[in-house]
RNA sequence: GGCCCAGUGGCGCAGUUGGUUAGCGCGUCGCCCUGUCACGGCGAAGGUCGCGGGUUCGAGUCCCGUCUGGGUCGCCA
């Protein structure tokens, strides 16, 4: 036997018993006579003692990492010797007996946990990485995560279904990784962006409850929390309603927080219109553990002199204390602002004594200097950044303002837990030409769907959303926690002739509609049943729950920048027999004006 | 694709207005040490300062380019 006991497990009952340990030197105390080692494996650590000759002797060999197989008796420590700091610190293990199962070369870096390591070095030698402690926990957290997960949907009646993983390619809004198909010359497999189409189909095929931890892909630019491959819980249900799947993903969350957070997630969790989130908050997701919101002063700016405010849309938002920066601090805000695309971000000061100050004041008359700390929600004291411009992106420049006079002012609790339903978001949203133009646009009117293209308006909608299709509801709802997009799903369109007027809206032709998604709308001939679903961003969440700034933190294997893997080198060349034999190189010969055109997607269109 | 920051022994960092032999901590290797728990002591090895070019009598330091990583905006239904 490998071993009989789990090293973290020891306590002071298992006093007098021979048992056998194994697993790593995590440290290594040398006295010369008597020799500690911290012994670890995947249940925590235990103190092991070589004190005989010939044991001391063999001890005295070991090294970082190497991996061992001790024997040994379980013995309550001298008096005076506990250590309080380990859950094993009562015992010690004095050993009789050490194999070394395998030698360990000397680390690339200590896998101490007080030592902070560079993410890439870690994410090379990411299983050594996962050997210590927090790392661990983040995996363990994870694998707890989906248990708690398949627990709830296995309640409700809930059937786990794979989806595959190789598909086609359609245009669903992320760009596709495509794998040629070495049986189809110029023909390729796209990997899903996500299960959506095939949830869908499986509510057609009555399957009723569904639910996947997906893998997606999306072959877009990095950030901090987007990976190329990453993990959705998937859910889909037949016969139900908005309220239905709210209920639903409500539960799960709970459940989760419930367990992994120890908190109880006040319920119901607050719906707020998108409408009204973008008005108060700047965003679509609002981070509610602070209160502090956006102030619309259009109408009070109406008849400014000042031409910056003579927009279609001026907002603020108040920065409580701000009056008091420094000037550095203030240029600070431009610079800041300017990174973010604005031209600079408006500020008045309010000065203790009521009087305003900052470059804008002066432009502004005397009434609206009168009224305007009032108007802005501002005290003594406080700064008043603006903005003014195009509504959305005047609002969106506040929100991130919003965002950072949070963090800057401390106004956020890192140990509160907000979340909200953003619910009614609209169907569609204009083309962006007319959005850039900040006016109406020439063009015919192109709108695109907001979530995709098979939302179904909301009830109020259904039947007239081609009368108002930039304030057409859909039956659409993101799940928000603390300004983290945790969750979105929707209602789905089930009707043919529903379907076919969203299509005509987006100026999709029914022949569009065909090539693209034909075995949908097949499907759809054959009696769909009115359904509706969510999916949860779920390393997000795991690394909500595991206290972690970055979703890599909860992935074992991560990419870095640039899609690259640090640990196996992809994505890597690949030899010419490869090439060949994938057909990557294919050329097609029915088109000979673009022959030597040989875009990778092409082919499957054409 | 734009912008910002970083790159110096295995790891984490310092390096002043450009100036002699590039430092520190940890780790590694050797020796010593019988109660440590981030053990301790003595000694040693280990660096083309990411890469390429330029300015200069002289570049880790200044300039240009480039690569890698991180962040951010665009993008991501």
């Amino acid at each position: 036997m490998i071993r009989t006991h789990e090293a973290g497990t020891l306590r002071a009952e298992h006093a007098g018993q021979t048992i056998t340990l194994s697993g790593w030197v995590a440290r290594r105390r040398d006295h010369g006579g008597v020799i500690f080692i911290d012994l670890r494996d995947g249940s925590g650590v235990a103190q092991v003692v070589f004190r005989e000759g010939e044991m001391a002797e063999r001890a005295h060999r070991l090294r970082a990492e190497f991996c061992v197989k001790v024997v040994g008796e379980v013995a309550a420590r001298p008096e005076g010797n506990d250590n309080p700091e380990l859950p094993t610190g009562a015992i010690e293990v004095l050993a009789t007996e050490l194999v070394v199962l395998s030698e360990s070369a000397p680390l690339p870096f200590p896998l101490d946990d007080n030592v902070t390591v560079g993410e890439e070095v870690r994410l090379r030698h990411r299983y050594l990485d996962l050997r210590r402690s927090g790392p661990a926990r983040a995996m363990r957290m994870r694998s707890e995560a989906n248990r708690i997960a398949r627990t709830v949907l296995h309640e409700e009646n809930f059937l786990e279904i794979e989806t595959p993983t190789l598909t086609r390619s359609t245009p669903e809004g992320a760009r596709d990784f495509l794998v040629p198909a070495r049986l189809a010359p110029g023909s390729w497999y796209a990997l899903p962006q996500s299960p959506q189409l095939f949830k869908q189909l499986l509510m057609v095929g009555g399957m009723e409850r569904y639910y996947q931890l997906a893998r997606c892909y999306r072959d877009e630019d990095f950030r901090a929390d987007r990976q190329p491959e990453f993990t959705q819980l998937d859910i889909e249900m037949s016969f139900v309603e908005q309220d239905d799947v709210i209920a639903l993903g409500e539960r799960i969350i709970s459940a989760l927080w419930k367990e992994l957070a120890d908190y109880e997630i006040p319920k119901p969790i607050q719906r707020i219109p998108y409408l009204e989130s973008m008005a108060r908050y700047g965003t679509d997701k609002p981070d509610l553990r602070f209160d502090l919101e956006l102030t619309e002063l259009t109408e009070f700016f109406a008849d400014t002199p000042f031409r910056v405010f003579q927009a279609p849309y001026v907002g603020s938002v108040v920065m409580p204390g701000g009056a008091s920066q420094p000037r550095k601090q203030l240029d600070a805000w431009q610079e800041w602002a300017k990174q973010r695309g604005a031209r600079g971000l408006g500020y008045v000061l309010v000065n203790e004594d009521g009087t305003l100050g900052g470059p804008v004041a002066k432009n502004l008359s005397d009434a609206e200097r009168e009224g305007l700390a009032k108007a802005a929600g501002a005290e003594p004291g406080d700064c008043i950044f603006f903005g003014a411009g195009v509504k959305s992106e005047a609002r969106a420049l506040l929100g991130a303002a919003r965002l950072e006079i949070g963090k800057r002012c401390g106004l956020i609790d890192e140990s509160a837990w907000s979340f909200v339903w953003v619910v009614d978001a609209p169907l569609f949203e204009e083309a962006s030409a007319a959005v850039n133009a900040g006016d109406v646009a020439v063009g015919s009117g192109q709108w695109t769907a907001v979530h995709h293209a098979f939302t179904s308006p909301n009830p109020e909608w259904i039947d007239r959303f081609e009368e108002d299709p930039g304030n057409a509801l859909a039956y659409a709802y993101d799940m928000v926690c603390n300004g983290n997009e945790i969750g979105g799903g929707s209602i789905r369109i089930h009707s043919k002739t529903v379907q076919e007027r969203v299509f005509k809206m987006m100026g999709i032709s029914e022949e569009d509609a065909r090539e693209k998604f034909g075995f949908l709308l097949d499907a759809f001939a054959y009696g769909p049943p009115p359904h509706g679903g969510i999916a949860y961003g779920w390393d997000r969440i795991v690394a909500l729950l595991a206290g972690e700034p970055s979703i890599r933190e909860v992935i074992a294997f991560p990419k870095s920048g640039g899609g690259y893997d640090p640990l196996t080198a992809a994505p890597a060349p690949i030899t010419p027999e490869q090439r060949k034999e994938a057909g990557v190189d294919f050329k097609i010969v029915d088109k000979p004006a673009k022959a030597e055109t040989l875009q990778a997607g092409k082919p499957e269109e054409a």
